[in-house]
DNA sequence: CCGGGCATGTAATCTGTTACATGATTGA
DNA sequence: TCAATCATGTAACAGATTACATGCCCGG
């Protein structure tokens, strides 16, 4: 699913503007991927030239003005299109992975160092995702909470995992 | 760690040309990255630019010409600079978990679907990894050999968080 | 008075892939 | 004869980020 079809899947709860939608990205999806403007805003424009969704001016006073977007029913179409299209399964591009191979090159403190600090940042990231958690369960339905929980137990196993190697490298008798 | 960083890290064991480079690459980290030609071959002539690396033609009969790369002591000292730098931890962008969030959109028959159809990708993939065992402990340092257990346990945990999905899936009350 | 939230957008840049172009050798 | 392996490279495209530009309102 590319952007389109996931700023499609929000419209299609209600219409939006592009600043909300990323609010509404940054709320559900904070912990796996964000969405700048320079994004969103071309996509929009993109897909109302593509009749997906349509456009509203709202004019505010004491605000900037708003443009609200609405899906259209071919963009209700195209979207459940895209949900059902079989996937790709895209490989996680994991720097510590990278790191690790060439780990040889570092001295073992080096090497200490560089583990407990990708540890504490996956850390920090879970903290961050449990904090998350009232946000989250305020508007989410049963999938949107599956989400949320597979995100935690995605977390809890990376960390459980990076932890294991910290362990074999302290059992490892220095060069 | 970028591209260039990491093809240094290859070079500091031993001269290699791009070809072979992208090699040990798909060995060593298929199951995480792959890198094409299009960005090996440019990224070689901007590391000889910088003086990262040398190059030497060697004229073959009955083959084609083949460059060989060798890292300068500069390069030894970037890729050390590399691997000691602060990284930051990138999310993985999991194409299954935004289709889940919006898996209310879909029939119980096509969640179940879209589901398996997820988990029986990564079951796959992870007979691709252990299928690559004999390849990798033929090369492999201590450090690589951890990269390649990592790997391992990274696909059987989220095989077992895409099956805990799939089960409270089965559980769920139909709408 | 300053920072943050509201709100939209563009341009430059980065990083990488895919497809194309070329061409000899070797083994099934 | 057909596919694979060896071997290098470019050009077009894709997908996204960052930084920039603009500007008003509100609360501390």
């Amino acid at each position: 699913m590319d952007i389109k079809s996931t700023l499609l899947g929000f419209l299609s709860r209600q219409s939006l503007t592009g600043y909300e939608l990323k609010k509404r990205f940054a709320i559900s999806f904070s912990f796996f991927s964000g969405l700048s403007y320079g994004s969103i805003y071309p996509a929009l424009k993109k897909m109302e030239k593509e009749e997906l969704v349509t456009q509203k001016l709202e004019i505010q006073d004491g605000a900037p003005n708003r443009k609200v977007y609405t899906i259209t029913s071919a963009g209700r179409k195209a979207f459940i299109e895209a949900l059902k299209e079989p996937f790709h399964w895209e490989m996680p591009k994991n720097t510590f992975l990278t790191r690790l191979f060439f780990f040889a090159h570092l001295s073992p403190e080096e090497r200490q160092a560089a583990a407990r600090e990708h540890l504490e940042a996956l850390q920090e990231t879970q903290r961050q995702i449990k904090a998350f958690r009232p946000k989250i369960e305020a508007g989410a339905d049963f999938y949107q909470l599956q989400c949320y929980h597979f995100g935690l137990r995605f977390y809890q196993d990376i960390i459980r995992n990076v932890s294991e190697v910290i362990r074999a490298l302290e059992k490892q008798p220095d060069e």
